[in-house]
DNA sequence: GATGAATGAGTTTTCATTCAT
DNA sequence: CATGAATGAAAACTCATTCAT
């Protein structure tokens, strides 16, 4: 429900009768409707999170971990679509309930990323010259792009498979390659960091 | 306002005090409260879409092109903070009233993308193997979440000063990198820093 | 509980849990939420008013009788001062439910009084020219005024000191005096009653 | 309404009706409901005490002062029986919105009490050794206790009528009788009639 | 007897919208 | 054109009461 027509729009009435109970025995559970969103989102984060740091540590090279970080990442949105619905929508407001949690969920992700970031330099196969607040982002936003795409289409084709592609192509934007040497945006990127 | 509480969290008394006028005469300019919004949108996005279409044909390659795009982007929104938190906001959730608009807007916006990807595939700089769906997506993901930061953060850096590190990360992604000998981003650089 | 926040502030899952009982266990004692209040009244005032009723039997004359009785009276509620609050406050209060109590222990208290009054009129210790009506509520009233301020004053003094005091004031109002003759105010008195 | 039913049994919905307005009206006038009963306190409050300070300044002597404040006490609340029905049931309660008036009113009317009987002393009509604390509110409660009568009667009798014999029997209790031969109160009493 | 989860009627309050001035 | 007082529908929340266990 939070999905077709968003949190505040929906009404305690509605959602105690959706969840067959009485307006009253929502409070029993819930603290106020707010707190409805927010368990929400701890109830999943927490799920979900765990299922990325497990992923992230099984990989064995910074390609191969940020290759299974994004495909779980879809898999988990792909799965539930309600859920990948409700949290593009919440994420993005500046509602003050959720926006430590939010906020604290975007750090985790991002620090996730930028581990595996670092361990691919040291590793050779990304840049070095990298701006990794940016980078992060980049990642991260590419990565949201594309769910929010799939959730706009109505969810119709396969999420997961995007995967592959999305590696590919933000990889081969920080990893390095033969030629680079004479490239000049080095140069300018160089100068750039000097400012 | 807007900006500070959300839209749906102001009230008209609130925007005609904000405007100087009565409550009434809020009506005799819009429908209703919503129609606020979408004349809001609809005002923003003509001004904004214009300013990017305009900047697009000045660039002689795709590159450029690009480039140019996405300085301006951040350009805007840097330029005026408020509109951008609004956009932000309001894009995300799934507000029938400014869903198409938006549709719309997001489709203009990627529209100009895929053509400057097509021919930079002609110009032979970029990969012929692109997921052109998926690619134009990376790219506004990636802008978007590079501004999403900078109004979490507060705006308190220079958010213009991203566009070429982003560029970089962006076109070495899609970029041929056996070509990058003559990279045709050194002469916008140059340009631009001449400006 | 009541004399802290009210009987109707008071929720029944609060008084359960004061009682150490679970919410429903308050329904096989007490017919609805009104009824507690309308035994608590009935049990207080039996224990209450038999200790008055007997006090007053084993005085010998009227003053005896009154300055034990408005002892007895401060003494019970300086005993159980919560019961003391509780008491004044749904005392005025004109619900329904314990209305019919109220007057009925008023009535028994004024019954006293009066009893006392018309005693100490045949015993020659009181003036014969007083308006009954009028003086019970005159005691009553300056009883209960003088538990109200102690009351309000979180009953940090000594309450039964007050008696004597008071029934000093009281009784050289209605005692007889030897000048009381060539009173001016008799003779009003008096004429005001044949108006 | 509120003196029929009390002001926390009755209903913003009553209210609105009684006053022949919607309900979102009433809170153009006040704050929330609560707001209600503050203002009614306010407003009644500064009317009757100016009034009721005005009368003592006009008596020329302790008596007549006293006699003067009792009379009009129970004229102003003869004259507006819901008034004194709602201040007789809210006075009592211990609502925090309403204490604070509540006290600092009592105050007020006691300090006047308290002034009248320090005055009384002086011009030798009122015995010195009286607890002024006490007497304050031996006053206080027995002409309260009078109005409850009234109140809980129905408001059938002359209230006013109670004022004198009331006087009586209180100034006879703090009255040195030994000077009672040139009683300042048979005057005040022959004045009133004059009226 | 005791429990306490569930109920839903009833209440306060907000606020977009109207319309007489 | 502009006003802003009045409206009343709609929403969140409370809590006395019930009843299956």
């Amino acid at each position: 429900m939070f999905a077709n027509q968003g949190f505040y729009e929906s009404t305690i009435a509605q959602i105690a009768r959706e969840a067959g109970v009485a307006d009253g025995t929502i409070y029993l559970y819930f603290k106020n409707k707010d707190d409805i969103l927010v368990q929400f989102f701890e109830f999943k984060t927490k799920q979900v999170f765990d299922r990325f740091q497990k992923i992230v540590k099984k990989g064995d090279n910074a390609v191969e971990k940020l290759t299974q970080l994004i495909r779980r990442h879809l898999k988990e949105f792909e799965k539930d679509q309600n859920m990948a619905v409700v949290y593009q929508a919440e994420t993005r407001r500046n509602s003050p309930l959720v926006k430590d949690q939010i906020r604290q969920m975007s750090k985790m992700y991002l620090d996730i990323v930028a581990e595996i970031v670092e361990q691919g330099q040291v590793e050779g196969c990304f840049r070095k010259d990298l701006y990794l607040g940016l980078v992060k982002r980049y990642i991260l936003g590419a990565v949201e792009e594309v769910i929010s795409t799939w959730i706009r289409s109505g969810g119709k084709y396969d999420l997961v498979a995007m995967a592959d592609p999305l590696v590919d192509l933000l990889i081969r934007g920080i990893g390095i390659y033969e030629l680079s040497a004479n490239n000049f945006l080095g140069d300018v990127q160089t100068k750039k960091q000097g400012e």
